[in-house]
DNA sequence: TTGCTCCTCACGTCACGTGAGGTGGC
DNA sequence: TTGCTCCTCACGTCACGTGAGGTGGC
């Protein structure tokens, strides 16, 4: 059997059995020295649908060949194991940006200067260490949304999370707000505010890059900004649509 | 602000950065012509965390620059998606074939001659085209599983399915077997026969390439081949073990 | 003689990592 | 003067695809 049949019957290409070969991992029975041509036999056959097994599973070619010489085949499936299972984490997470982005106007918005209207919210506030704050705030989200739920008597449209802008060693305090559709205690009025802000979509590990940048806008525009951030979480979960925002100062000749 | 303080902010690398440049994705604001060292801005780190949210949702770095350039990003954000499922689609598959390979001893045992014992079976008859066997005998399959399961008296263990070993032109006969566990009525016996078998793990795509390769292994051996092949699905789904066998013509001199 | 298959280089892919070898700023 | 950051090449990665240029078999 030549290269050509071989290669038709286990549906790849000529060129793919003679890179095999310079890998090492499936030589041909014999070579015509007088032409080249490659001869194989019906062991090459088999070990070819081996390697297309292995193929299947994801395994790179150092891996099959490893296989194939009767490595620890157990481990070295466990550790593709493991590399598939954090594909398919990013991959998932992926998706998640790819919706959120489409739910976006732009890819990321000029930042803006807007006037935050007030709105009713359920605030609670957490302390956590500078470097728990991403899990602090997902779980005092969860809290609320159930005791809110709980409650019956509101709903949550969306929540939001305010810390200090420079996280310094030592526990930082948080303040987590459900936004709700009615009024009454246990919600407060939050006032109107003006926020320098962008919108992000992706996940929660961009917003540093974001505030990060929008103090340099800030700065730039030559904007009095103040000293911590408001994270508005538009959809649940790691990734999603947020609003990032920092709060200006309002013109001290007011007071 | 220089390269390695963008970087920084940025959570990449200073060559990172440069390679954005190289493919006009990202430029300085300026550069010191004396020094070539390169000095960036507000507006560039925003680009860059712009270019990071787009690398969250996998976009290649080609597909990026058409998005910050104004190009058609929701048509991009689409490709990307359809790109992403199918990723996923594959490395679901890859996950089921790791596990198969792992409940399977070898990575491909080497093809054997057995007495396969006799056993009872609910046996249904099919026709399909050639090149809608795969479908038409996961059909047949969940139809004999739900009536099956649906009388009550049996438990399938496990199906087969048997059909010529050569597709010709035409609608071809094929037979689906549910293995169960007790020999009443509608079950009947299927008789002791005598196989060349090897057991493969990994998708059903793979079947054809092992029956070609066990009907070389069989004309080397010498073994007399009947003109059938039988597929034996040990998992359910598209993709696990499965055995693959030819049935060994017994002596002719029985007759 | 004409197609068909085969042969051996060797470049290209994608997003950088990693030296090598050298220079400017505090 | 010593670290630190910066600079420009340029090779390597992974599994082949894709020519280029040439030869053997029916």
């Amino acid at each position: 059997m030549n290269i050509g049949e071989l290669a038709r019957r286990l549906r790849v290409t000529p060129r793919t059995l003679r890179h095999y070969e310079q890998l090492g991992l499936l030589r041909p029975e014999s070579i015509d020295h007088r032409t080249g041509y490659r001869a194989y036999g019906p062991q090459q056959l088999l070990l070819g649908v081996q390697i297309e097994q292995l193929k299947a599973a994801g395994l790179s070619l150092a891996a099959i060949g490893e296989v194939t010489e009767g490595g620890a085949s157990e481990a070295i499936l466990l550790e593709r194991r493991a590399e598939v299972t954090t594909l398919l984490a990013r991959h998932r997470a992926q998706l998640a940006t790819i919706d959120a982005l489409l739910g976006a106007r732009a890819a990321l918005a000029e930042p803006r200067v807007v006037q935050a209207p007030a709105f009713p919210a359920v605030i609670v506030r957490a302390m956590s260490e500078p470097d728990e704050l991403g899990p602090t705030i997902r779980r005092t989200v969860q809290r609320l949304r159930r005791s809110v739920h709980g409650d019956g008597r509101a709903r949550c449209r969306s929540f939001s999370a305010r810390f200090p802008l420079e996280l310094v060693d030592g526990p930082v305090s948080v303040e987590v707000a459900a936004h709700v559709d009615v009024a009454a205690p246990p919600a407060v009025t939050v006032p109107s505010q003006q926020l320098l802000t962008v919108e992000l979509a992706g996940p929660v590990s961009l917003l540093p890059l974001a505030y990060d940048a929008l103090l340099d806008v800030g700065r730039d525009r030559g904007l009095p900004l103040g000293d911590t951030v408001i994270e508005h979480y538009l959809d649940l979960g790691t990734v999603g649509r947020t609003e990032v925002a920092i709060p200006v100062r309002t013109a001290l000749r007011a007071r």
